[in-house]
DNA sequence: ATTTTTAGTTTGTTTTTCAAACTAGTTTGC
DNA sequence: GCAAACTAGTTTGAAAAACAAACTAAAAAT
């Protein structure tokens, strides 16, 4: 079947994690502040969400300080970027576009 | 925002209803078991989406019969169409393809 | 006539999503 | 210098969604 819906990372697909992904894979790594304007999330909502690309292994999270504030860069990993394309892949399938 | 989440569907995109949603622009009326085999979903599954997707105006379950078994048609709405035509173009935005 | 198959729906559990409340430290205003 | 407000997140509990097992009901097959 062409358009299988198999193919979708459901990790990746959830609302606010496609936002993520999509935006770092045009640009990472990235702040979570600077995540939070433009996926318009609430800070718990981002949090947790990271927390689940993380675990799937498609981002890092970096730990440290900008100044003497704490400040987390979100990478995009290897393994999150080759998810993205196939995600891609699938949805262009999909969709038929 | 040019990829904007906001404009995501959250009706059409969930991962189920996706699968009826794309099928369904290519094909409708389609009956039930036909949507069954081609979203691999259980009858349950399918059933509980079915009536999400026409809850939202997107479909419309004509319940008839064929020969004397009971069967559904799942037709496509105008509504649905044209929510389906927005996704696709939220989606390409989105995904910048 | 009993079993199997078709065509679904209902229901209860599991998973996911979401945002309010909380923690912890920093800067600003008085 | 200290109280208030702000930054940067995390934890947690409630609400919603997803899922499949169990059920209903009728037709077809054996």
């Amino acid at each position: 079947m062409s358009a299988s819906i198999k193919n979708i990372n459901d990790i990746i697909h959830g609302r606010l994690r496609l936002g993520v992904m999509a935006y770092l894979s045009t640009a990472s790594p990235v702040s979570f502040p600077e995540l939070l304007k433009v996926t318009e999330a609430t800070n718990g909502n981002l949090s947790t969400h990271l927390t689940k690309l993380e675990t799937a292994g498609f981002i890092h999270q970096e730990k440290g300080y900008k100044g003497k504030r704490p400040q987390t860069l979100v990478h995009l990993t290897d393994e999150g970027r080759s998810a993205w394309i196939e995600y891609l892949k699938a949805m262009r399938l999909m969709l038929d576009i």
